[in-house]
DNA sequence: GGTGAAAGACATCCCAC
DNA sequence: GTGGGATGTCTTTCACC
């Protein structure tokens, strides 16, 4: 379902997806409504699950997971029970960022964190020891040229 | 650089990346530490840049945006010059939510937000008009598994 | 949509231990 | 590290234009 937003809505979703430590007075100033009426669109905003929550973000180099990895899976089993089985495989395995069902001849891709080419090893033999997978081949990131959580809202 | 995170300090990002709308009260009691020692750490944390902000995550549907793409890129032209009309070029187009220079021979990955396949058209129109690729491709999402700003910290 | 006011919650920063 | 407490700011909810 989608919503009707205003240009008021829009631009308190812009900023706040920018930055969501902004005080009330100062969202309402940046999005030139006054503090009630704007905290009333925050909050109806939230309600709605619109915004689905507020969330720090981690500097991973500065946590010791400088490596992201896109990793490619195809599989031989396209069934239920296979997809099943290779999302419970995934939620132990806390260096999945997103895991993506896709169209096209590439069936899954995984962005996952790491400390090292190493950590990426062991993060394999975890995977295939969980589940089989017919085809599997990674790929590191060298350079983020843009990496944000920002949805474009028009 | 990486630092060295006690116990506490790890409790704490775990618990802000996950909910960053906690009140200090909240976060001390869930983290087992009095008020003030966790603001302390948690402003040494955001001093520090281990937190890189805090932002409001927005669900990409219900703004109209249920599509995402990614998109694999080769060039020719291996020099800096056109990596930076390439970066260029994105900065552009609010839809790349994220932009890496790989390794191996695919050489740039983007996932892009879009409203329909039809967006995905006018995208790749618009991005061909700035700079030259010598080979393109897009695979959809079909479904997330998983997807969350979480990095491990282990 | 706007104002202003008021109660309470919260962050911030002392201090002493 | 802990706790208490003072201070001011921010959130939240009113009633009302």
């Amino acid at each position: 379902m989608t919503y009707e937003f205003d240009d008021f809505d829009k631009a308190i979703l812009r900023t706040l997806q920018k930055d969501a430590s902004l005080s009330m007075d100062d969202l309402s100033e940046r999005v030139h409504l006054s503090r009630n009426a704007c905290w009333r669109r925050v909050k109806q905003l939230e309600q709605s699950g619109v915004v689905r929550g507020r969330v720090a973000l981690i500097d991973a180099r500065k946590v010791g997971m400088p490596l992201t990895a896109f990793v490619l899976i195809r599989t031989d089993q396209h069934d239920s029970a296979w997809n099943q089985n290779f999302q419970k495989a995934l939620s132990g395995l806390p260096e999945v960022q997103s895991a993506h069902r896709m169209t096209g001849d590439l069936d899954y891709v995984l962005r996952v964190r790491l400390a090292d080419i190493a950590d990426y090893d062991r993060f394999y033999q975890r995977l295939v020891s969980k589940i089989s997978i017919s085809d599997i081949s990674a790929s590191f990131v060298m350079d983020d040229l843009i990496d944000t959580t920002e949805v474009p809202i028009l």
